[in-house]
DNA sequence: AAATATACGGGATGGCCGTCCCGTTTGTCG
DNA sequence: CGACAAACGGGACGGCCATCCCGTATATTT
């Protein structure tokens, strides 16, 4: 389940029917399952009949699909980045670095509609999340800087290029884990300066 | 422009009047500017529009919109697939291997079309290739599976890896000419076994 | 328990797009 | 030059889907 209050959290601003908050939970859990799976192209309609309610009803809590597809997304984002500075704390720069993708790709792979998301692909995810106050490009470039500031990474590559290759381990449809943690292994070995190999 | 010819090369079943071939290249013209812009998503009206004829001009020449697709992308495919094979035979495994891996990077980022093709998003083009005797998988597998022998590729890497970070590097809408060099240049030094770093 | 606002369902609406059709035009051959 | 078939254009049709609307049902309040 999901957490049950209004959308925005700002006071509360006339208290919610119950059935009104148990459906906006219903529609949210059946979103995110669907857009895990199907990713944008997942039919309203889907979501609603999977979620046991009529189209009416996801339209009235989320004006637009693509509302009730960003409410989802900035949500998991806003986690992984909190993860991500909480690993710039406990790890060196380099290690921080490659941590964050890896975890970035793992999670995203679980998850066909991220993965859209990451990759630009009928939504602008950090424009989305740049107007919610989530910076994801400027997380990365903090990261990708200390790691090459300390000789972790080499110099020339560039903030898109990290993006593009994290959306390109992503980008595959038979993604079994082991697929995953090579492609991961290639992209931040190409990355690193120097190549311990396992 | 293209070859101004009948569709299957088997003879010249009837000759076509002059306008059919002119019309049907436009159309081919105009289709694979569109695509390479804006691939698949783009309209049949705009293609039509583009070529200066009517949507049933389209229609006539290639029956549906993924046959039009089919027969520029698998025009492509096919040179892309003999120059391959020149590599193969001209350059030691290892090279071989990772030229042909930046040739279809750079090939597909200039063709947003073939990238997705390449991608497999909303079209299967290894099955299309097949169906047409081009086996786009078996050679990237032969290539791979020589290089590894060789001891220029981490023996682990599958074909699928492969395909998918080729895809990656093509997923990016800003994709500079350097950028994509960068990216190329990742990919390829995670894969090699040892690293001359340029 | 009655009154009222809130939420529900799902059909109606409108837009987009691929494909097909047919009245009209035009190239080709005798 | 005349006749005929080939090709044209673009409107009609049908399917898909997001969104809106409104008569009905129900939670909440007094």
């Amino acid at each position: 389940m999901v957490e049950t209050a209004g959308s925005a959290g700002s006071g509360t601003p006339k208290a919610m029917r119950a059935d009104g908050r148990r459906n906006r939970a219903l529609v949210l859990d059946a979103a995110i399952a669907a857009f895990a799976e199907a990713g944008l192209a997942v039919p309203v309609h889907e979501i609603a009949r999977r979620a046991g309610v009529g189209t009416g009803t996801v339209s009235r809590h989320f004006p637009t699909k693509e509302a009730l597809f960003e409410a989802i997304v900035l949500e998991r984002v806003e986690r992984l980045l909190t993860q991500s500075r909480e690993l710039a704390e406990k790890l060196e720069p380099g290690p921080a670095f490659f941590e964050f993708f890896s975890v970035w790709v793992r999670e995203g792979a679980l998850n066909l509609g991220l993965a859209q998301a990451l990759c630009g692909v009928g939504y602008d995810m950090e424009a989305a999340a740049l107007r919610s106050g989530l910076d994801f490009g400027g997380a990365l470039k903090e990261l990708l800087a200390a790691a090459q500031s300390a000789g972790s990474v080499h110099a020339d590559i560039e903030v898109g290029d990290v993006k593009a290759l994290m959306a390109g381990c992503l980008t595959r449809s038979d993604a079994d884990e082991p697929a995953r943690e090579r492609m991961i292994r290639i992209v931040c070995e190409g990355m690193r300066t120097s190549e311990p190999r396992t």
